[in-house]
RNA sequence: GGCAGGUUGCCCGAGCGGCCAAUGGGAGCGGACUGUAAAUCCGUCGGCUUACGCCUACGCAGGUUCGAAUCCUGCACCUGCCA
């Protein structure tokens, strides 16, 4: 397969280094033959969020360009945990973090071609890890580390207050030793990472030199902010999850089909394989007719289709189209209305003595959690059934009130929709 | 080691014996505006309860009092000044 000379002219365009090793010499090494790269991904939680899909389309970029991919996935350094600002972290047991790890790895695998002549490898740390003894350890791997240097590192000095423990602190030496593993079993030379990561990764560039004398590169992605600086991927349940089962498709969709207009053409280049034509198009129409909403729609279209596939994609957008369509719930088939309800997130009531209370519906739909939050809800007229807004927390609705097929249709605010049947 | 100060709700930060579920700001949530955007303005913001009300909460453990976030004692942690 032949190199694509203008990847990292393309990377740069999209905003995708944040910082690199010698840039020179990366463009060189870029250019003149396939270069086997890695990315890893700790098991912190049991799946990956929109944070780690920049690195997955990241790789899936150099791969196309026509290097070769590592994937790695944190066995080791999942048991581990790296240094995070706010304090240590707690310790999961091998069990769950042997779990996450399948999920992780299945969560990536989609996305990059194992067969052909730059196909991808699946790594684990834990394998050249666990059997690893601590005096060699020591001998061949701590003695390059410096102590006065690691004491130095940001996330390091900021934790020397509030107390850092020896296994958080020593975390940087086992992402070190994957770097130097790969260079020499499979001769990666190549290693990018969040920006977050750049401490640990610049810090396997140096252990290759400093223990083989080997030449390594790196690069880090920009950590994706909102607007106002805050971190992104935080809608109610917490990150932006790409499995299914934590993040519906329909949600994940609507977050991309918020985003601001500020951001749409930044996202669109992170998240999106479309031509920089395509998406110059789209931030001139964000632009000039801000309401049509044409980059957002193209960005949650784009980023959904590769996250779940074309199917859920379309399934999502008739959701949308259904509940935000303005039209009259009752037009709609009920096969529309209850296919529309399960993406948006569905529960199923039984009757009572008639039907539930406005506030039991609230509650049951899990769009508030507690009964004073329903009130609360109602009292502020953010509560709707079948899109019309209710003044009563006690009323309940009558039999005639069901649509389609037994369906109440429950809105808090103008976005949280979701469907109650009652059976 | 000595002296002084601090520890309050998701975060910051008032309160210094009853009127405190606790002023104010931020975040969150809702409304208006709009484009299922941003900004702005308004409202709301511990839990249970139809409600009177009840429960939980002001670092931890005790105590004084009819009554404590507020006073006393001990403990833990943090900060400043002196050595």
């Amino acid at each position: 397969m032949s190199i694509d000379p203008g990847l990292l002219d393309d990377l740069e365009w999209r905003g995708l280094l944040a910082h690199s090793t010698d840039p020179d010499a990366l463009r060189a090494a870029l250019t003149e033959g396939p270069v086997r790269y890695y990315v890893g991904f700790d098991p912190t939680a049991p799946s990956l969020h929109m944070g780690n899909l920049v690195q997955i389309l990241t790789a899936r970029r150099l791969q196309q360009a026509g290097h070769v991919p590592y994937a790695l996935v944190g066995g080791a350094t999942g048991m581990i945990g790296d240094p995070k600002e706010s304090g240590e972290r707690t310790l999961n047991s091998l069990d769950i973090v042997k779990d996450w790890v399948e999920r992780v790895r299945s969560q990536i695998e989609p996305f990059l071609d194992f067969d052909g002549p730059n196909a991808a490898t699946m790594v684990n740390n834990y394998d050249w890890t666990a059997s690893l003894s601590v005096i060699d350890f020591l001998r061949d791997v701590g003695k390059h580390f410096p102590v006065n240097r690691m004491l130095a590192r940001d996330v390091v000095s900021r934790r020397l207050d509030s107390g850092i423990s020896y296994t958080e602190f020593s975390y940087v030496l086992l992402q070190s030793m994957d770097f130097l593993n790969l260079y020499r079993d499979h001769g990666v030379t190549l290693q990018f990472g969040g920006s977050d990561q750049w401490g640990n990764i610049t810090a396997g560039v140096e252990l290759v030199r400093r223990a083989d004398g080997g030449k390594a590169h790196a690069f880090a992605t920009p950590l994706v902010t909102k607007s106002d600086g805050t971190k992104y991927g935080k809608t109610e349940g917490g990150a932006l999850w790409l499995d299914p089962a934590m993040m519906s498709p329909y949600a994940f969709h609507q977050f991309w089909l918020n985003v601001e207009d500020e951001k749409v053409g930044e996202l669109l280049r992170i998240f999106t394989f479309l031509s920089r034509a395509e998406i110059e198009d789209l931030e001139a129409q964000t632009a000039e007719k801000p309401f049509l909403r044409a980059g957002q729609k193209a960005l949650a279209d784009a980023v959904t289709t590769l996250v779940h596939g074309e199917q859920e994609t379309e399934q999502a957008k008739a959701a949308a189209a259904a509940l935000f369509g303005g039209g009259e719930l009752r037009d709609l088939s009920p096969a529309t209305l209850a296919a529309a309800l399960q993406e948006a997130g569905a529960t199923e009531v039984a009757r009572g003595d008639g039907l539930p209370t406005v506030v039991d519906l609230l509650v049951q739909s899990g769009l508030c959690k507690s009964k004073g939050e329903a009130r609360r809800t109602v009292g502020e007229g953010g509560a709707y059934v079948n899109n019309a807004r209710v003044t009563d927390p006690d009323a309940s609705p009558g039999e005639a009130d069901l649509v389609g097929d037994g369906w109440l249709v429950v809105r808090r605010g103008k976005k949280n929709i979701a469907g109650v049947r009652v059976v």
